[in-house]
DNA sequence: AATGAATGAGAATTCATTCAT
DNA sequence: AATGAATGAATTCTCATTCAT
């Protein structure tokens, strides 16, 4: 009867597969114990509840992102609008090619009046996202545009993607993308003090 | 004490609130029965089970929103802009006031896989509101510009939906509504010609 | 939307349809309503209960086949073994021709220890049929003997038809009442002097 | 207090009296549960529904006849009659003492119309009880007979026992074992040639 | 009579969680 | 660690019955 361990890594991306289809509150403990091959009663030595493991969930994936895909904001070795394209290309990757990619838009929406604290994690994974945003426009433009030009962009993201999802059509969040750069481009020739700073 | 009739308009908007606010599965039919003062097993003299009373509480909110918010978009009596202008500000009353006005995609994502009747009626929501946009915007632009910068419009304004729920921040939504006027009115002085239209 | 007045008969025959198919326990009020085209709270304008209906259909039942059927054995103007063709063909066309024609002994079997009340009716319905059968048997043999071979051919009826029932073929019940009528023709052929009952 | 495991013949047996006494329909999975001294929700540990429960309980007691009582008929070390009158001893035991020891028969007509799969099983148990006495039958008649002897056996004791039940009287059942058997020896004299086959 | 809304109990089933082994 | 039995509350839904209209 001794299974291997699961380790922790595992069991998280597992019970993230479970809630990415799910949601939160049709996904059982039973759900999440298949999803590791154990019993439902096993997963007590792992987790605490099903809340524990959830904001675990979305613990590790805003880190996740934060260090992997944000980082790529703050990488010196390329240029501003270099960064943004790798930024629009890991999300788009995520967004079309994971079930789920919008995790924490299902999640904090289904979420926001019966579990409160999910929405703590999710607020910051998207202040996050928006202070990255605006450190690329800041090369491109003030600082109070920069902020602007990046709240509009994390909407116009989750917006598209939304859409993908819901008219099923992946062209939303490509052609957002595409005219992001093209804006981002755009400011950079328009401005070419900006480029100083390249 | 059988009396009291509880009419259909009453039924469906009281289910409305329950589903706003718990999202699909946490609603239980002890909820829905409650929020309409009877008891559990008298929710089936209305409905034949909760599947069925979502789907008609989305189509009477789809057919709500056709008839009552988008059609100011043909009425002839207004400028196109001001049209718009009307959208606009009913939409924001809709996505700010109410508790969870961004109901369609908050039920979308959450039920996609597990209940792939709804995401039927939602797909023909959004449908209908890009086609609303595009109608307006074909009087300031061509065809196919006119049904990318609709797609966008809704996109911008779902995404700032979901920024101001989960930043607890109205400016997103304001902010977003009052960028399309400015653009749509930009457009309408850019191409002289389309003045003829109004 | 005041419908035809249902005259008792057809209430009972419609009843009767039901609780043939689906039993006393799994047979609802709205079952039994629908079956006559009434709504399930106009049922308790006909009937106090469930049971109480249940009763009288079985009541009726017993008393059809006392006058209807069983009767013929007591015609006179026919010989004792062509009023035994007569019970046999009639239990065929009741037995084979109409769904659970085995009435009697599914209910009492199904409702036993839980509705004791039909027992009772169930019970006189076979004294009576082993009452008749004995009669016919009195022309061809001695009192103690036709009790025995009345009392034998109940039980080799019923379980045929429970057999025909059970493995689909109505060859059981044909067999049996044939084999009946060839053991009464060949007690008579022995025992001359019966002869003289005739 | 999680321990003392039901295993799972006493599950079924304890089963098995519920089904007995109440049938199918009225056994509810709370009276299932009590029976084994459990709470309602802990006997899916054991059973995926009722009806997955009512096919266990069919099939073991189908396979306990076959292996038990059936499997008399081939015991080489008795003769044929022997092994009837062990048959029909068995038989008595289970009809008379057991409450509902007609247990197929009442199951089968009760849910014949509403959960089909049990009939297949109950289709089994027959065929097999008219096999085993078809075997018997060749010993003393050709095999012709034999099936019609056997078959005509099975629907004489079951409907004795349908009689015995519903007119509260042992008597049935004990007076048609005594016949058969007495029938079974006349065969073996009359056909002289069959004492061969002892 | 007939309706149909309401009741309240109870049906089958699911679920998060606990805990002895 | 893992198991798997048990819990008890909750869930969706059905049912016989009542009764104002």
């Amino acid at each position: 009867m001794p299974k291997a361990k699961i380790d922790r890594k595992t069991l998280l991306r597992n019970a993230l597969s479970v809630f990415k289809v799910k949601g939160y509150s049709a996904s059982s403990m039973q759900d999440l114990a298949s999803a590791n091959g154990i019993l439902k009663g096993s997963m007590y030595h792992y987790v605490e509840s099903k809340e524990a493991l959830m904001i675990e969930v979305l613990n590790a994936l805003k880190d996740h992102y934060v260090a992997k895909v944000f980082a790529k904001a703050y990488d010196d070795d390329l240029a501003p609008v270099e960064r943004l394209k790798e930024l629009a290309r890991r999300s788009e990757e995520i967004f079309m090619y994971e079930e789920g990619g919008d995790f924490f838009v299902n999640i904090g929406l289904e979420t926001k009046q019966s579990v409160p604290v999910f929405a703590e994690i999710i607020k910051t994974f998207f202040e996050e996202w928006i202070r990255t945003l605006k450190h690329l426009y800041s090369f491109v433009t003030n600082e109070k545009e920069a902020m602007e030009k990046a709240e509009l962009a994390v909407a116009e993201i989750e917006g598209s993607v939304i859409l993908m999802r819901l008219l099923d059509d992946p062209m939303y969040l490509q052609r957002t993308n595409k005219k992001l750069i093209e804006d981002f481009n755009r400011l950079a020739l328009e401005n070419p003090e900006n480029k100083l700073k390249y």
